[in-house]
DNA sequence: TTGAAAGCGGTACCAC
DNA sequence: GTGGTACCGCTTTCAA
């Protein structure tokens, strides 16, 4: 069934019967009932590749997503995020193309996009410091929300978790409960957020007159293994730390493997704290860690990521928007007071 | 840049270049080599949406996801199926279109995706042993792939693992190293592959004269705290298991750390194998579990299973396909000999 | 308040 | 081998 035939069978022209579906003012209200209800018992849906041909929206957003070492894709946050996204897309009636590129494909991938208009804006996420894409959709003005910054973050839209503030508030709360060797296990320092995530916490240490041991700091790409790895090195050299931060909950795993081997029972004997909580299998109830954000921090910060690239595709000209967005700290039960000395 | 111009711009026909681009055999290669160098020039590249509506085919697959108390965007197993499947999209020039859908929404998302012809076919995935799904795409008509598959599994398409054999594969495994108490946790017995996964790791006990303990098999939504609480249970109860059979990588999580709490070292003083590994920070060079499944067999799967839809939307008449999947056993250092009674 | 008709940017049939 | 042209199914001006 299409408009054509949906209109002949009500004996009104195609124009009043798209009309009154797309909720335009003129039609008069008994026709518009009548329309609705003949599209309704006709299963009548209007053809979205019509639609779109003829409006010029693709009204489909881009999620363009890297697959680089770093395995975008596996962490779990994007899960979370994807779901936050897309809540808001159905909501507005877009559609979400999900488009993996390998390596350095991602320039071929967006110019592609940009001159077959598939979509009317993308998303970018995990930004690096400095990032290529940011100034290709400039150049091919192809409308973006960057989850994350770069390094310089002036002159596109963004929405950035606030990772000072996170892990500042994450290691006051480590140092409140008398802990002083905390032990950082972060991201590659070539990324903005590692490198804001660490100013957060020797904040809060030089706030109390402390100073970052360079013993407990380790960064490198987030797996369990380097988690797990490092965790070991600091428990087994000397002056191991009490309690660790880790920036992601991978890192977190694999430090609980660690002090498990060596007897360490998390709340008591050690403390973790994390970021990233998008996996509900760490759950606190049964002796989780805690988390300077959880899942539905990032769900929701998908969600307003969604929202304000609706709008700039909506008003392009708009000025671009930068928003910090705060987390939660969610405590659990491996996280405790500092074992006397 | 449009075709109109493009065509004006060479002093040809729309159709000739139209042609051209598209590989039709009655240009002559003079004009096409001429029609190429232009479109490259100009950057031109067909604008999608007038093609699909020329075509009537929306060149897009959908992935309708389920977010239900399973979480099943969250299982990482998801990332891994959806890169390998959006690699062979790519490949054949097919856009994925990712949709989220709460609860018992999927019936309204298809019928919506059917009306307005959206896609050209869809992934359909973690069946139920009897899925509403499938019987909805079918009066719909729309193509659709399952991975895995219902109680009935007869009249549609799917690709399942191989699932009695990757699990009758891994019991074998660890009743050669000598274990015999070999604990099972494993989804919820709703689903079809944890009914195959039991009957897998059934008969291999049965081929040694063996009877599964109940007292070893747990079965419920596949969480770190499942995995967690049932195998300290398991531990501290009666005839503990000396190794464990999961069905998932996060259930072996949990497991990991109901042993690390008692001091038990993975691969000396218990085994454990799970179901895939999807994850890479669980990485086997560090001490990982070993698996009856790898991400590269789940990506490969992935692969496969987008050929096979995309072959269906080809040829939409053809007998349905049926594939089982192998998977390959691998080993990793926390499995080892059953220690001495 | 309604309708006719011209696009939107391609594809593909038919004629030359 | 190349070109004219009628679609694809909807939106949107313009006229009535």
């Amino acid at each position: 069934m299409n408009l054509k035939e949906l209109a002949a069978a009500l004996n009104l022209s195609q124009t009043t019967v798209s009309r009154a579906l797309n909720g335009y003012p003129e039609v008069r209200e008994e026709t518009r009932a009548r329309v609705l209800a003949a599209a309704k018992a006709a299963n009548y849906a209007p053809n979205s590749r019509a639609r779109r041909l003829a409006t010029g929206r693709a009204m489909t957003i881009g999620h363009v997503i890297p697959l680089t070492g770093r395995a975008e894709m596996v962490n779990p946050i994007f899960a979370d995020f994807l779901i936050g996204a897309g809540e808001v897309y159905a909501r507005e009636g877009y559609d979400l193309l999900l488009s993996m590129v390998t390596d350095g494909d991602s320039e071929a991938a967006f110019r592609q996009i940009a001159a077959n208009g598939s979509v009317d804006g993308v998303m970018v996420q995990a930004p690096q410091i400095t990032d290529p894409r940011i100034g290709l959709l400039q150049e091919l003005d192809l409308p973006f929300l960057v989850h994350g910054r770069t390094g310089d973050a002036r002159g596109y839209s963004w929405l950035d978790i606030a990772n000072i503030r996170a892990f500042r508030r994450a290691t006051d709360f480590l140092l409140d409960l008398g802990h002083r060797r905390i032990a950082l296990l972060n991201g590659q320092e070539g990324f903005d957020f590692a490198q804001r995530r660490r100013r957060g916490y020797e904040e809060a240490l030089a706030a109390r007159g402390l100073c970052p041991l360079p013993h407990l700091m380790a960064n490198d790409a987030m797996t369990e293994g380097f988690g797990y790895l490092s965790a070991a090195a600091m428990l087994d050299g000397p002056e191991p730390p009490t309690a660790f931060l880790a920036s992601s909950v991978i890192i977190a795993i694999g430090i609980r493997r660690a002090c498990g081997e060596r007897g360490l029972r998390m709340g008591r004997d050690i403390s973790v704290i994390c970021h990233d909580d998008e996996l509900s299998y760490l759950n606190n109830d049964v002796g989780g860690p805690a988390f300077t954000a959880t899942r539905s921090s990032i769900r929701a910060a998908g969600r307003r990521c969604a929202e304000l690239l609706i709008d700039l595709i909506r008003d392009p000209d708009q000025p671009p928007v930068q928003e910090l967005w705060e987390t939660d700290l969610t405590v659990g039960r491996s996280t405790g007071p500092c074992p006397a000395a």
